[in-house]
DNA sequence: AATATTATTTAGACAAATCTAAATAATAAA
DNA sequence: TTTATTATTTAGATTTGTCTAAATAATATT
């Protein structure tokens, strides 16, 4: 079964989109893809005869049991050319996730497998999402909650659920990177804003937009 | 410009094939890629389009001044890569040229420069090929000859010019690489084949079909 | 329950890249 | 210099992935 750039996009984005077992809306495919929801019911009937989802008109989508094997070696190269861009050529985190976008299109066990090997088989990537292995099992995460659900007060800072460029930029400014220690000083129920101290820092105050997306682990 | 990536690997080809200033045919351009005179006409117009190729009807294809640039620009990518995977992934030089013909497409300035930066700044690729620096520039090679043209009788093997796995493997199995040193001990006229001697090792006889594609220098 | 809104699908079109078969031009041979 | 051969181009079709506009289904509102 050997599919095209397209394909690995669309698998990729339905792997993304399926939290839990919920189906793939149309729309938020088609969003999550910057493209339009006719187009994505045309792959749909693609990937469905691929047997790569499981679709039924106005029923939403989901990956079938090849489509999420699938979908789990692409994110394992993806997350690997990311480790590599960071930790070899120096990238920061910010700039990575495009680049990564195109190189995970390169299919090669071989390739992937020894570019795996001299990163250290490594099984977290530079936003602190895990790595499938060769076989397509991710380790299971550590527990971790979003800061604005959270309610220890001292944490660390374990994943970024947005590899925007906007949000790593704003996290740079910030000072707040992986494995970044905090403390909560307060929550304003108003507009749910948090604020925050990092070691001998001022403290600051982050929009609850912000929050969601920071994973976090009790310290 | 933005080109796709069969208008790169066109590009490249012609790069490829036009030694000296002759024209490149529409049927060795349709050989070398694989494909079919007739895709090769309707390319040349889009690429006559965008100012890449100099092209008129019957008279073969030449790049512009455009077209080169672009054509150096791929082949550093390629090369880079190449030395990438042999260098730090320990691939041997016969594997590595399928892999590069999909990550040369990935186009970042910067991503390449890293990368050269990564590997030392090479100069030369696993084949002995030289590398285009970040202004395209190619270091003037070393003055070199094949084998099966060269009247010197020590020699050292500079280069080889087909990257097939098939000629690769079989340089391999001979124990034939870049920087091998030989001698030359006898000159076939009937077939043009050629006796010679690597240190420490039985003579051996090698066709003119495997020696036109040995690049060496006297030593 | 009827109506309005939103989500999804269909119909029909388009651009890129390719192909086969047929036509034409260029070149070589007689 | 005709004639045959080879190289190249054109005509018309196909596949993939996309789009807009219109139709239909599902859901929400009154
Ligand atoms: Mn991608
Ligand atoms: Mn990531
Ligand atoms: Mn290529
Ligand atoms: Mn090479």
């Amino acid at each position: 079964m050997n599919l095209s750039v397209a394909e690995e996009n669309y698998i990729k984005s339905i792997y993304k989109l399926q939290e839990g077992d919920e189906a793939v809306s149309t729309n938020a495919l088609a969003y999550e893809l910057d493209t339009k929801p006719a187009s994505v019911t045309d792959m749909a009937k693609k990937l469905k005869e691929k047997k790569l989802i499981e679709y039924e008109k106005y029923q939403g989508i989901v990956l079938s049991s090849d489509g999420r094997k699938a979908a789990l070696q692409i994110v394992r190269r993806h997350r690997l050319w990311e480790c590599f861009l960071v930790d070899k050529l120096l990238f920061s985190w910010e700039e990575v996730h495009e680049l990564a976008e195109e190189l995970e299109h390169v299919r090669s066990e071989k390739l992937t497998n020894r570019l795996s090997e001299f990163l250290g088989n490594p099984v977290l990537d530079p936003h602190g999402d895990p790595i499938p292995d060769a076989n397509g099992k991710l380790a299971k995460p550590r527990p971790q909650t979003s800061l604005d659900q959270t309610n220890a007060k001292r944490l660390v800072v374990t994943a970024v659920t947005d590899q925007s460029t906007a949000l790593l930029a704003f996290l740079n400014a910030k000072g707040i990177k992986l494995g970044t220690q905090l403390e909560i000083l307060a929550h304003y129920e108003y507009d749910n804003s948090i604020e925050i101290k990092l070691k001998q820092q001022p403290a600051i105050t982050i929009s609850e937009q912000v929050a969601k997306h920071i994973m976090v682990r009790p310290v």
